[in-house]
DNA sequence: GCCGTTTTCGGCCCGACTGTTTTCAGTCG
């Protein structure tokens, strides 16, 4: 069983246990237990093969839990969770993910009048059953009835870019409100996560009323979930739920320190403020007198001061999700040059027109000078995908002709040729060798077979990268975000492969992609790979996308020196040789 | 159920808003 698969059961039996009235914090466990792994950069099946008492070692996984992931693992199933789901009927605990409906209510609507499923409570709603159950009436039917019609229309969270263009729009409508002082995102948004939930903005306003007013009639407001002094919800028409807070500017840096999260990380922070004799709340850092138990506020106008007086460095927002950050900022071991935007050189994976893109070699390099880079590599397909009309060993090479005399031509920027070369079933690559050696930038990707069994899986990609003119691996795990699980093979020793062989890894920010993904940028890093962020873009527009990939390469905790098209081109060229 | 240079038992982060209440439980983040 994968972590994702661990994860939700634990955090199913979290679910149930608290419909149950089971003791909060034995279901807390359960949660944390499973936020733990979802977190991890390694598979539990991996750490239980090289030693299973390190599954221990885990926060939030002591001797009972560590026995029930060893039986996950070698049994593919869990007795007790099973045991468990059978109390319920299928498509009870759907419910608990409709907002306003927590497990207290969820289990006076089961004993009382016998909900069995989200279609059931649709019903009973309609019907008005609800109001003869004590501490229910006719507001909370309203708000289920919308509930349910939101969960129907949208499960699940957005895209980080989508979530970026929505908040974007928010943010520069209240802006135009000079009531407005400060204003940030902060939530997962502000953190970077591939996907977004909710879209939370945090604000100082002159006067809290007005500025709740002019939130709440955002113009493609659908409906106001909250509105009170401090904070208010609305959900917007076909898109996310936008939470807006106002707080004083005195403790804005507690406030968006809270509103950034993760909750983990946040948890976590205020639990080592308790040990040190401190409170901390969105509020701000207060230390609190043991005799008189009275408060005196020690920080909170800014993130760097909340962070310090808790002794630590300021932590990045990407790194907030509780995976050692917080240790690494009491030692004083965050990294310490993170990548950014700005250190970005060059975008090494684009197509042109000679394949499936949608521009000409001389607007990718008119749009790489107007981002201010110093290098682009036009890198298409090879012939094995004919629907992106791939090129032949004889079309690769009269058109890397001609992107040369091109890059002669046009000055200002210096443009590569490559090629993105498939590796077929069997680990050969789609090109012969005496094309390949004409490139500047060999790209090793997989667009077929994905559905290999892991060993034949990890052969192939291995025997892919064996060839000595390989010198990235495009989309390592193949993964599309909402539409398809990765390839299945050895992450481990393909990284190692990688790291060996001066094989640059992608984080590719095409579309669903995003692959690598934060976690597997972590691991690769530890196992001493290098990588390369890169658009894959098909047209000038995607080349933007660039700032996703260094999100997710923050995230995986990655710094300048890691990724290769921080290199000026000299360099760069260099680091490219084997 | 986890965790421990103050504890192997007794803790476990903190606050806003809503609806149904007559002081608060439930939910959410």
């Amino acid at each position: 069983m994968t972590n994702r698969e661990i994860s939700i059961i634990f955090s199913r039996i979290g679910d149930i246990l608290e419909i149950k009235s089971e003791n909060v914090f034995r279901v807390r466990a359960y949660r944390t237990a499973a936020q733990n792994i979802m977190g991890l950069a390694r598979e539990l099946s991996d750490i239980y093969a090289a030693n299973p008492e390190d599954l221990e070692n885990i926060p939030g996984i002591g001797k009972d839990l560590k026995e029930k992931i060893i039986e996950m693992i070698s049994t593919g199933k869990l007795k007790y969770y099973e045991a468990l789901a059978r109390e319920f009927p299928k498509g009870f605990l759907d419910m608990l993910s409709l907002s306003g409906l927590g497990p207290k209510k969820l289990k006076k609507l089961r004993d009382e009048i016998k909900i069995k499923n989200v279609d059931d409570l649709e019903k009973a709603c309609k019907k008005g059953k609800l109001e003869n159950i004590e501490g229910m009436g006719a507001k909370t039917q309203e708000k289920l009835l919308g509930a349910i019609e939101h969960f129907r229309k949208r499960e699940g969270r957005m895209l980080l870019p989508e979530a970026d263009e929505w908040a974007g729009k928010i943010v520069s409508y209240l802006k135009k409100d000079k009531n407005f002082k400060k204003i940030e995102k902060a939530g997962s948004l502000r953190r970077g996560k591939e996907t977004v939930g909710d879209i939370d903005i945090l604000t100082t306003a002159a006067r809290s009323k007005k500025a709740m007013d002019r939130f709440t009639s955002y113009p493609e407001t659908e409906s106001i979930i909250a509105k009170g002094m401090t904070k208010a919800s609305i959900q917007v028409t076909e898109g996310p739920q936008v939470d807006l807070r106002v707080v004083d500017a005195k403790c804005f840096g507690a406030a968006l320190q809270y509103f950034t999260g993760s909750k983990q990380h946040s948890v976590e922070v205020r639990k080592i403020a308790k040990g040190k004799g401190y409170k901390v709340s969105e509020y701000g850092v207060f230390s609190v007198d043991k005799k008189t138990g009275r408060e005196r506020m020690a920080a909170g106008k800014t993130e760097e001061k909340v962070y310090k007086k808790l002794g630590m460095e300021w932590i990045p927002p990407e790194l907030r999700e509780n995976r050692g950050e917080i240790e690494a900022a009491i030692k004083g071991t965050l990294p310490k040059n993170l990548i950014k935007l700005s250190d970005i050189k060059g975008d090494l994976h684009l197509h042109s027109v000679a394949s499936d893109g949608n521009a000409r070699v001389e607007e990718l390099a008119s749009q790489a000078k107007k981002k201010g880079y110093e290098y682009i590599a036009v890198t298409d397909h090879s012939k094995l995908i004919k629907i992106a009309n791939g090129m032949d060993e004889k079309r690769l090479l009269k058109h890397a002709d001609r992107v040369r005399k091109l890059d002669k031509k046009i000055k200002g920027i210096k443009i590569l040729v490559g090629i993105e070369v498939d590796i077929l079933e069997d680990g050969k690559l789609d090109l012969e060798d005496y094309a390949l050696r004409e490139m500047d930038i060999v790209i090793a990707a997989i667009h077929s077979r994905f559905a290999l069994p892991k060993e034949k899986q990890t052969a192939r990609i291995l025997k892919g990268l064996d060839n000595k003119y390989v010198n990235a691996l495009a989309h390592p795990s193949g993964r599309l975000i909402t539409r398809r699980t990765g390839l299945n093979f050895d992450l481990d020793k393909v990284f190692s492969k990688a790291a060996e062989e001066n094989i640059f890894l992608e984080i590719n920010t095409h579309g669903e992609r995003i692959d690598l993904n934060d976690l597997n940028c972590r691991r690769a890093g530890e196992l001493g790979a290098r990588f390369m962020i890169s658009t894959d873009a098909h047209d000038i527009s995607q080349m933007d996308l660039v700032k996703y990939g260094v999100i997710t390469a923050r995230r995986g905790w990655l710094e300048r020196k890691d990724v290769l098209n921080t290199y000026p081109l000299e360099k760069m060229l260099k680091e490219l040789k084997k």
